[in-house]
DNA sequence: AAGTGGTCTAGACCACTAT
DNA sequence: TAGTGGTCTAGACCACTTT
């Protein structure tokens, strides 16, 4: 059974043109018109139908693509995909949200250590065994519960001394993003399943050995020197991420 | 100091236009001439400077913008971000990669029973307790050595029985994809740490205890009935996933 | 040859921000 | 008023697939 498109583009709305399009387009395939596999109607017939120009009608699909609804085939035409792993990601977004209350969230500063870079940390830091760093430890609680620790390597440089304000990071986007600084040009993040050392489990009161997650995390200067290595390690039964994948609604 | 965009859009190449203006642009905020807050060109210059028309400065823009590079505000300007979570997502791709060669990962089937929900199936599948369903148990290996352990649990249809095909698939894809089905609209998945059981860590290979990531997924069919629950169980030492933010290149 | 996707133009019009 | 982002048009031209 092949039902029409029947919902017209409403000129007056606050959406434009190509954002109605997606959505109608959307709404067909989600109730099960389009199965996947079968092909859309063409471009010129889209834009006869609802009027619009070409180029309305290739933004709207182009939309449709970078969701991973649908695939074109020069040529042949516009099919729909069957739901994939293409747009199957975990938004570490989704991280914040096992804090009931942001605003009751708060960020302790354990330590905060001039060292010297062992071999590891020297090895992440594109530096010298011996050479100065700053070594951070802090504390995430959520109500008062110990959630995350954060451990960060720095590197020490005598003429852009850490201040104050960059310690003492009161929001974990801060903290993720590289303490609100925004000579940042890049980062790498990896994510694993750990278990909770012994040390590290009396921090987060937690019993040792425990799952644990750990996201270990490397960020870059404009000049892409490493600047600064570390982890987030947080008790497993608080840190879940969840995705959605094919066409919700 | 503030450097010149010195490329020009070439004409003849394999390249659009659009495609190649956003890798100018890139490459130009990547090496620093423009600072993270600092404002990029108007379009109108852009335009001019590129010979092109104002579409495909837009186009270019847009993209930016999508890739977290840079935001607009209408009426003042272009501005480039600092690197933010935005982006920041886990492909489920990347667990592909864990696999050396993908031609020497097999799926084994373990086990096919025909049983009866219990509380937990039934609401996860939105049936009642003491409906038919069908658990599956799949082990998956590279190189002979066991690294994923799946446990799904199927809504029993005795109108579309399942296929010999469907079970064995042959690929993690089509397992993760609702076993290659194509009538499926969509899924959710939820990814956390945990630890291996004593039953687990058998069939696995490994001590029990062990830490390890549980991906559990819900498949939903075109009338939006769960049709499919169960989960992944893998090595924790087994699976990384990896994830870059910010201008890399 | 006819139909499909895909890029691009040159301008129009609107909304917002600065001055 | 002038400059900015933002949408949209109506057609041109190209590449590819089907008949």
């Amino acid at each position: 059974m092949i039902k029409l498109l029947t919902d017209l583009i409403d000129r007056d709305s606050f959406e434009p043109a190509y954002v109605q399009l997606v959505n109608i387009i959307r709404k067909h395939i989600a109730s099960g018109a389009f199965l996947p596999g079968s092909k859309l109607p063409s471009e010129s017939a889209l834009r006869k139908k609802y009027g619009v120009s070409p180029m309305t009608v290739r933004r709207a699909i182009n939309i449709l693509i970078e969701k991973g609804i649908v695939d074109t085939i020069q040529g042949k035409g516009t099919f729909v995909k069957a739901m994939d792993l293409g747009n199957f990601a975990f938004q570490l977004n989704e991280l914040q949200s096992i804090f009931s209350d942001r605003e009751k969230t708060s960020i302790k500063l354990l330590k905060v250590n001039l060292a010297f870079a062992d071999d590891q940390i020297a090895s992440k830091l594109g530096i010298s065994k011996g050479d100065r760093i700053i070594n951070i430890r802090r504390l995430i609680s959520n109500n008062d519960e110990p959630i995350i620790l954060n451990v960060e390597n720095l590197l020490y440089d005598p003429l852009r001394p850490l201040v104050e304000s960059e310690m003492e990071v009161t929001n974990l986007g801060g903290l993720l993003t590289g303490n609100g600084k925004t000579d940042l040009k890049k980062g790498e993040f990896t994510i694993e399943a750990a278990m909770l050392h012994e040390e590290e489990s009396k921090v987060l009161d937690a019993p040792p050995l425990a799952p644990a997650v750990r996201l270990e995390h490397v960020f870059f200067d404009f000049e892409d020197q490493p600047t600064s290595w570390g982890w987030f390690i947080c008790r497993g039964d608080r840190m879940k991420f969840s995705t959605k994948v094919g066409i919700w609604e």
